[in-house]
DNA sequence: TGTACATCAGTGAACGCGCGTTCACTGATGTAC
DNA sequence: TGTACATCAGTGAACGCGCGTTCACTGATGTAC
């Protein structure tokens, strides 16, 4: 049953995409690789036909989940702070899904994530218009750290109401500055 | 080897504490039972003498942990948000060292934490002084949830400079708040 | 207060299970002539 | 262009391992007389 070079590409590819939505659905280690290949269509047997080892497909999954958030759009932090993004975890921002978890992976996963931190900082800071590179490096990131810090808290919180406060006054607080 | 009631509400206490740390240390999922029992001082088999699941004792940890962290002291921001808290996860905050973990918890869990979040904004609220009590509290839900992030996003980041930088930048922007 | 007995905290071995990983095999693909 | 063969993506079963959980057993404790 060998496949095309280009089938074979595909394949690898859907299979990092699965990885990418599963580990932010349901955590990383809870995430087994039986679950990421049958939600690529395939049996767990082939998965080292791709790859070396789980470990490898944390770091391409995260570095997926990173570059699909792409560049900071506009309204960014309204549509980052929505109750849409608060319950949808598996298509979200990848810091906020698996921050805790993250900052226990191996060093090729982390600089993954810090690279496209850095970027989505750059990213920010061009938008805050004319204040000097410095400060608004500074504020996109105390932007993006406050953001996620608050779709966690309002994914913990059990009181609906709570959860809606934390991301309504973020998304003022944020306004205002 | 029967022990007195007073030992076996201590033993007990010690699981809870052991388990407390661990879970901040290593992750939740990461730590088994028998790493537990073993940092307390016991074989994993008496384990359900104590507790009837792992769940439970997540639960009881957590709540332990954020107990632990009591009111809100003097100079909170400029402590929480310290290179001494970012690198030592197994004695700081629940939130920043299992926030993403947390948010997939059961029920038990996460109405202990949010009992706990809730009595932490108050008690951060009441420092804002002069304000409106809405307002404060407003300010509290921000600051907690901003810092949370920080800490999370500078043990991610490898860059120790950048590390410095997210959790200097956000002790600066709470202190202009 | 002293004795006989039921309780139960803790031990250490065992259980089933699911995990990451390996492997023999299949058969379509791509390559060499 | 056609034929023969090596490659290798994917299957499905198996591996060892560590996990949460259970259990028979031990012996000090607390209780009943």
């Amino acid at each position: 049953m060998k496949k095309s070079k280009r089938e074979t590409a595909e394949t690898r590819r859907r299979i990092v995409l699965a990885a990418a939505e599963a580990f932010r659905r349901n955590g990383i280690q809870a995430t087994g690789l039986a679950d990421i290949m049958a939600a690529a269509g395939l049996t767990h047997g082939g998965f080292y036909r791709h790859f070396d080892s789980k470990d490898q497909l944390i770091a391409e999954a995260c570095a997926a989940s990173l570059e699909a958030a792409g560049d900071v759009p506009r309204a960014f932090a309204a549509h980052y702070l929505s109750a849409e993004h608060r319950d949808n975890p598996a298509e979200g921002c990848l810091f906020a899904a698996l921050g805790s978890e993250l900052a226990r992976c191996d060093s090729h996963t982390r600089e993954a994530a810090t690279a496209a931190f850095l970027k989505a900082v750059d990213a920010l800071a061009e938008r805050y218009g004319r204040v000097n590179p410095e400060t608004a490096k500074a504020r996109a990131l105390v932007a993006l750290s406050a953001m996620s810090g608050a779709i966690t808290m309002s994914r913990i919180v059990t009181d609906p109401k709570l959860s809606a406060a934390i991301l309504r006054h973020m998304r003022k607080h944020l306004a205002t500055v």
